[in-house]
DNA sequence: ATTAAATACTTCGAGTTCTAAGTTCTTTGC
DNA sequence: GCAAAGAACTTAGAACTCGAAGTATTTAAT
């Protein structure tokens, strides 16, 4: 039977996120940014002004994670909220220019993550694992969806 | 500039685990377990009666993590915390008859999640992932080690 | 126009994990 | 033998995340 979890895509998928999350938490630091920032200020960086729920989506996590993340980023003073004019429900999401100006000090940071993470490895074989990965997530995410349905 | 999330290891191996944690908390819940009993369970499977160290490298988390988690398991139950009498700072952590009872029950689960994932997938891609997420959580790892240092 | 349903956000309570610092016990070096 | 160093566990405090349930607003259906 199968109890060897080196062999175990879910077991290995949990490793490498926490060694990446080390990582991350740690290069961050210096910067005073959360890791929990981090993916927020990616997805504004991309979409600045966006709604709470589309940055959500962008970053793959439920709103109230959004909701906390954002008040910590309002008070650190990298984001600031307004209320959308036409439809009084959303909230659009706007860089301070503080967080403007950390694109440049931050987004070099994943790029060498990445790399470290990728050296020695074949680029074909990374090419695979990056498409693996995907469609792993997809074919999980459809299983949960289907609960609901 | 690289800002694209799709194409970045370590976005993609989060959204991954995350998908993974999803559905395994999910299919425990009838079970009553939680997802962070599951990894000491299924370390305790391997290795009934390890130390608390010992189980913290199976599983792949920090000491306190341990204690806390399975303070958790205690009072569920399913384990029991012996010290050892050779060497005092040690406690031997041994599985109670409903902790055993459950190999039976749940270690299929983990068997179909990552059946689910790798569903459609071609073996040969599958082989090559799970040794790249064993390389890059190395690379990963020995950054940390040597900041230490 | 009014009610019902859906949407966007928020609050609440809980689970998982970490780092830093503390306790108890064992081993090492003089 | 005894002090210092190391090891195993614990405590305290914090960060990130989620599901369930609540509020405000808009859209859809009659």
């Amino acid at each position: 039977m199968d109890v060897k979890p080196e062999d175990s895509l879910g077991f290995q998928v949990r490793r490498c996120h926490r060694a990446f999350e080390r990582v991350l938490t740690e290069h961050l630091a210096e910067h005073k940014v959360s890791a929990g920032f981090w993916g927020f200020l990616r997805a504004l960086w991309q979409e600045n002004g966006a709604t709470q729920k589309r940055l959500s989506q962008l970053n793959n996590v439920t709103e109230p994670t959004a909701v906390t993340t954002l008040n910590g980023m309002t008070k650190a003073g990298l984001i600031r909220r307004q209320r959308n004019a036409e439809d009084r429900r959303k909230q659009n999401v706007h860089l301070t220019p503080e967080g403007e100006r950390l694109k440049a000090e931050l987004l070099p940071i994943a790029g060498r993550i990445n790399t470290l993470a990728a050296e020695g490895i074949d680029p074909e074989e990374l090419r695979i694992t990056l498409s693996v990965l995907r469609r792993m997530s997809e074919n999980l995410s459809r299983d949960t969806s289907e609960e609901t349905a």
